[in-house]
DNA sequence: GTTGAGCGTT
């Protein structure tokens, strides 16, 4: 599977809110928004898990399309655990 | 009741 980075959210954005959205591009494994750990609000990004074969073409299909009224960036992530060589 | 580049949590 590949992670994929989610940034320019909206605040009201949610997990659930990227798995559908990404689900009609391809398969996704799982998602997630992050929120701020003090304050609960949404911190406008977030990852979402899809299969590897996908990845790509969700990528392609959904970075920089709109998102609850704002383009959104979809990039490979990187980040602390797995997903690297 | 806010903000806007950036890469999360056991």
């Amino acid at each position: 599977m590949a992670t994929l980075y989610v940034g320019n959210l909206p605040w009201s954005t949610k997990a659930e809110d990227l798995q559908n959205a990404f689900a009609q591009h391809g398969e996704v494994l799982s998602s997630r928004v992050i929120t701020d750990r003090e304050t609960g609000r949404s911190r406008g990004f977030g990852f979402v898990e899809v299969n590897d074969a996908d990845a790509e073409k969700m990528i392609a299909a959904l970075n920089g399309t709109d998102f609850g009224g704002r383009a959104i960036t979809v990039n490979e992530a990187k980040s602390r655990e797995a997903g690297q060589v």
